[in-house]
DNA sequence: CACTTGACCTGTCCGC
DNA sequence: TGCGGACAGGTCAAGT
């Protein structure tokens, strides 16, 4: 699911709703979602909501940090404390339009929380919950110490590259760490998150697209200018991401259950068949390191 | 080594 | 309607 935009979303949305508040209850309803003791946290306050690469974090004031992985079908969902018998009728219409504004709730948005697919459920002072959602169960919780973050890694396994809207994110150090990949497709070398962070399969091909590099080029034919072009489309992609509330293809919604506007100005992910919105060639949609793959052949060579 | 293929899971959609 | 197969925002280990 969610890469960078979709987390960010995400952090700035629950900033607004926890900070503050005390953790009073953990209900745990699928055990591999959750890996840690539950009993660092009760009782702890919220003290931040952060993210690094796709990777969010609650920071408590006890000197640890909730981490979360949504991996594929991950949501975290903030819901206010409505301890609303499901069946009042005047409570469940003010309850949906507030999670629901513009939009209809789909199957995966169930109306109501829990459902099937929540594997656990954070319960705040306030009688507010945040509900972690995981169709898959990819997904994971860990705690982690503060201090310990950045040297586990955040809870990857593998090395986490330079985040893209920071300053330190320059078209050398995407060159750097590119090169590394010599013989691969220039797409399949941005997925690898030691390339850059949070770039995932939407924003891979993006960022190709924004760029006018084809995704399937291999990484030792880029010139300088190229690097530099896909330097600035990976932020033109990651940021307008952000800017339109991340990518909803299925599964992904805000802190607040909405969905997210950004595949309806994406450039080519998912638009098989419909035409360029520069030149109005057909986009086409390959294969490349196995994952699906769009781009418009006239503009990206 | 470097790159590719499964595995982890559940659900949906499409063709027959 | 039912059934099989492909496919879905991500990592990571195992296999070639």
């Amino acid at each position: 699911m969610p890469e960078l935009p979709e987390v960010e979303t995400i952090r700035l949305g629950l900033q607004k709703k926890i900070v503050g508040l005390s953790l009073t209850r953990i209900q745990i309803l699928n055990p591999k979602s959750f890996q840690t003791d539950p009993n660092i946290f009760l009782g702890a306050t919220v003290s931040g909501v952060v993210r690094r690469a796709k990777v969010l974090g609650i920071e408590f004031d006890n000197g640890y940090t909730l981490v979360f992985h949504l991996k594929m079908s991950g949501q975290v969902i903030w819901l206010p404390n409505s301890h609303l018998p499901a069946l009042e009728c005047s409570s469940q219409a003010s309850l949906t339009s507030s999670r629901f504004v513009g939009g209809h709730p789909t199957k995966d948005m169930l109306g109501d929380l829990p459902n099937n697919s929540t594997r656990v459920i954070l319960e705040f002072s306030d009688g507010s919950k945040v509900y972690f959602n995981d169709q898959r169960k990819f997904g994971w919780i860990k705690g982690i110490k503060n201090e310990e973050l950045k040297i586990m890694n955040y809870g990857m396994k593998n090395t986490i590259g330079p985040e893209p809207l920071e300053k330190d994110f320059s078209w050398e150090i995407l060159k750097q760490n590119l090169i590394k990949h010599k013989t691969q497709d220039i797409k399949v070398a941005l997925l690898d998150q030691s390339t850059v962070a949070g770039v995932g399969n939407i924003y891979a091909s993006e960022a190709c697209f924004n760029s006018g590099i084809n995704p399937q080029k291999k990484v030792k034919d880029l010139t300088d200018d190229d690097f530099k072009k896909i330097h600035i489309g990976i932020v033109k992609a990651i940021s307008d991401g952000i800017k339109y509330g991340g990518s909803t293809r299925t599964h992904f919604v805000n802190a607040e259950g909405k969905k997210g506007l950004f595949l309806d100005y994406a450039g080519v992910y998912n638009r098989v068949g419909s035409s360029c919105k520069i030149c109005q060639t057909i986009i086409i949609k390959i294969t490349s390191g196995g994952r699906g793959t769009f781009f418009c052949p006239n503009c990206q060579k």
